[in-house]
DNA sequence: ATCCTTTCTCGTCCTAGTGACGATAACCGC
DNA sequence: GCGGTTATCGTCACTAGGACGAGAAAGGAT
């Protein structure tokens, strides 16, 4: 290894949670340049002792400020191109976080500011570099990882009901599922959630059931989207 | 950017293909140090003008020197712990590709020798750095998607019995499958196979039908691995 | 208190998908 | 022709899941 091209290595984070019957994310606007301010993931550069989720893990607790082991994270893909980043060649390897609803985000260093949007209005907001694309591919991740993993849980707190497991499916999928069979397909799927003995007070409606997530690490069977034509 | 820690990047490639009922991997008997003599993925350094994906395809034609577009190649995953390649700081991003069976390959420039392995006798072969992790996490990619995507048909000709396919899921994934149901479940899947509307000759029994790759990206509804203990 | 609205929870059809397996079709070698 | 082998089709029973009815349990209005 007497030579080789030198490389900057960055992680960046696609942050995603629920809140207001929502899809959000958690972006930061960039304080210096290039793309200068314009929204972006937020991230930054690996130090050179420092395993990848390791600065995965202390980006998200930057950002959000909270002690990381509640959600998940898990690595989303790298992204290399060569003219991705104007300033030389930055390989960035893209984390997905999945979080429960958290209060507003503090802004970091070399951010202007750092807010949680809609993602449903993150298509006109310009994102700096390839971020439109690595949060496009997060999205499609986290879409396809509610069918067959029990991460829906980790947009909760810790004690939930049925129907705010819903919500969280029918906010990330689009759309409506019926609440009974919901109800059935949650509770009769072995390791998905288990029942924490207690109910909600003061709702609307008759009171409901807390539960916790279970210890199943795989759905089966898994969940089915509503939108996929069946034959 | 005045300042960033300077890291190696390099691809390494997990490539499969199924060849006398096995499963089987290639590997380079590395003929240098570090890991001197060893077997371990075939891989090397990105080029500073060059995209990750390109890489991967052009390491992959190097070993195999096959003409890249057959099989399937995506991004697996990226390792970069600080302690995983003595010689400094390498970041690896790995790829996997799924191929027909080939003939052997040729050793390249820092390669010993190259071959492919049963990847039921690797585990005691003591792959140099990570690899052993990257081939796992590898070999889990490729089980779990052939179970909702037609990947299945890049291990087989462009053209192949619904046999040859049954032989496929029963490599990777270990086990028999039912011919009856097989047949049934593939053929009845839109845009898993088509028809190529000639048959085999000169094999035992009944000649069968050949089939070509049908135009779905993903199997509605999926296929069940009989491991898979239902409640 | 009584009714009404809301939400949770259980139960009942009906159908598509699948495992188990029987039966037939079409080739080979002898 | 005859048995061996593989491909292909069909039947039956069972399960998971979509559509939907109905009761249970709360709060709020009158």
């Amino acid at each position: 290894m007497a030579e080789f091209p030198p490389f900057a290595v960055t992680v960046d984070l696609v942050v995603l949670t629920v809140r207001a019957d929502e899809l959000c994310i958690l972006l930061v606007r960039r304080g210096v340049p290039p793309y200068h301010d314009r929204w972006a993931l937020p991230g930054g550069f690996v130090g050179f002792d420092e395993d990848l989720p390791d600065a995965a893990a202390r980006e998200l607790t930057e950002e959000t400020g909270v002690p990381e082991p509640i959600g998940h994270l898990e690595q989303l893909g790298t992204y290399g191109s060569p003219k991705r980043d104007p300033r030389g060649r930055v390989v960035t390897v893209a984390y997905l976080a999945l979080l429960p609803d958290l209060p507003p985000p503090v802004a970091g260093t070399d951010a202007a500011a750092a807010d949680w949007l809609p993602v449903s209005r993150v298509a006109d907001a310009q994102l700096a570099f390839d971020h439109d694309v690595i949060l496009a591919d997060g999205l499609e991740r986290a879409r396809a990882k509610l069918e067959y993993t029990p991460l829906a849980t980790a947009f909760c707190p810790p004690e939930f009901t049925i129907a705010r497991l819903r919500t969280v499916y029918e906010t990330v999928w689009g759309g409506r599922l019926d609440p009974r069979n919901f109800h059935r397909k949650v509770t009769s799927t072995p390791g998905f959630v288990e029942p924490a003995g207690r109910v909600t007070e003061g709702d609307r409606g008759r009171p409901a059931q807390l539960f916790r997530r279970g210890p199943a690490e795989l759905l089966h069977p898994p969940m089915l989207r509503p939108s996929v034509t069946r034959s």
